[in-house]
DNA sequence: GTCTATACGGTGATAGAC
DNA sequence: GTCTATCACCGTATAGAC
C-alpha cells in the first residue's frame, strides 16, 4: 500500500502496526512482525529497543489517527446542527468500516493496562470535549433542540457508530444468521439510520 | 463470595474466571489461576486438560450468563412498550456496572478468534431475537411508535448500554479529567438517560 | 545496518512420588 | 487428589561477526 523502497524503519513500523492492532499487545510475537516486515528479529530490536516501545508507537498511531478526526469534524464547523450530526456519523461509520481492528484494539489495550500508560497520548491527541459541550449548549440555548446533557448526546452517538464494529463477530451471527452480506448492508445503512435515530430524539 | 469450603474444581474455575476475564485468553498465565486458587499448577491440568479447555469453561460462563439475560427481559412481557425499555436499559446498564471487564472480555476474546470458535456458545445461549423483532413490529403495526428496523434499534440500545463501560478508562479521562466520581455519577444517570433517549427517538 | 548465535527467564504440560 | 520435579519449547533481548 505504500512506496515500495521504504526505509527498514518504516517497514517495521507498518509490519507492527499490522499485527499489534490485530492481536493486541499480549498476542503479538516479536517473531511475526519481523517475518511480516521482511527483516531480521534482532532488527527490531535495534530501531525500536524493546517490544514495548514499538508497542507505543502503533498506539500512538492509533490512537491520534482516531480520536482527534472525530472532535474536529464539529470545531469550526458552520453546518446547521442536523447537518453536522448527519456528516459526523457518516464519516465516523465509514472510517471505523474501514478500520475495523483499531477501536476494538484501543479500547482493549487501553482496559487491561488503564489510562495511566496512554495518559500522554490521549492528552496530547487534541480531543477537546469542550468545543463540544459549547456547541451542543448553544443549540439548546438557541432553542434548536432539546434541553440534554452535552456528554450523553456524545457517548449516545459514539456508542451506537462503534459498538456494532466491535461487535461483528456476534451480531453476524446472531442477528444475520453469520450472513457476511446483511450484515455489510446493516453496517452502511447506519450511516443514516443512526443520524436520523440522534436527530429524531433530541429535535423539538 | 462462594461458600468456603467448596471444592477444588470449583475454586479453579472461580480464579480462573477473574483472570480470564480480566486479562484475556493471550494475557492470562496459568500460575496465576493457580496462585489465586491456592492450589498447584498441575492440578489446573488434572481437572482441566489443558488451557483452553479452561479457557472455554470460562468463556462459555460469561456469555451464557450475559447474553440471554437480557432478551429474555423482553419476552413474555407485559409491560407497555415504553416501560419495557425503561426496565431494559436500567437491569442491563446495571449488569454491566457490576460486572465490567465481562463486555469487554467478551467482545475482545471473540473478535481474536473469529465467531466460529464460540458459535456453539453463541448458539446454544439461548438468544432469540426473533421474539424482540416481533415485538417491535407489533409496536409498529399498531401505530404505537414510529416505523424503525428491529436490528437497528436493538443496536443503538445494546451499543449505548455497553459502550460507556467498555471505554472507560478514555471516557473517564477525557469527559471527566479522570474524576471516577463524576464518571460513576455519569454512568448511573444513564439508566434514565439513554431510555428517555430511545423513546424520544421512536415515540410519534 | 543487518545478520547469526545464544542467553535467560518463563510457559504449558507431564511424570511420578505420596 | 495433591504435590514436587522436570521437560520441551517459546518469548524477548543481547553479543558480536560482517
Amino acid at each position: 500500500m505504500s512506496a515500495e523502497k521504504e526505509n527498514t524503519e518504516e517497514k517495521i513500523l507498518e509490519a507492527a502496526k499490522e499485527v499489534f492492532i490485530e492481536k493486541g499487545n499480549d498476542g503479538t510475537r516479536m517473531q511475526e512482525i519481523a517475518d511480516k516486515a521482511g527483516i531480521n528479529k534482532s532488527l527490531l530490536h535495534y530501531y525500536y529497543r524493546s517490544k514495548e516501545k514499538l508497542f507505543g508507537a502503533v498506539f500512538k498511531f492509533a490512537f491520534t489517527h482516531f480520536a482527534p478526526n472525530i472532535i474536529n469534524i464539529i470545531t469550526d464547523n458552520n453546518d446547521d446542527f442536523f447537518t453536522l450530526i448527519r456528516k459526523f456519523v457518516s464519516l465516523y461509520i465509514d472510517i471505523v468500516m474501514k478500520n475495523p481492528f483499531i477501536p476494538m484494539f484501543i479500547l482493549g489495550e487501553v482496559n487491561k493496562k488503564g489510562p495511566s500508560t496512554f495518559v500522554n497520548v490521549i492528552k496530547s491527541a487534541g480531543i477537546n470535549p469542550q468545543a463540544f459541550r459549547d456547541r451542543i449548549q448553544k443549540e439548546i440555548d438557541s432553542g434548536n433542540i432539546k434541553p440534554i446533557d452535552p456528554n450523553q448526546l456524545l457517548i449516545n452517538t459514539i456508542g451506537m457508530c462503534i459498538f456494532p464494529i466491535i461487535g461483528r463477530p456476534i451480531i453476524q451471527v446472531v442477528l444475520f444468521d453469520d450472513n457476511k452480506l446483511e450484515y455489510i448492508k446493516f453496517l452502511e445503512s447506519r450511516k443514516k439510520e443512526v443520524a436520523e435515530f440522534v436527530i429524531n430524539s433530541i429535535k423539538k
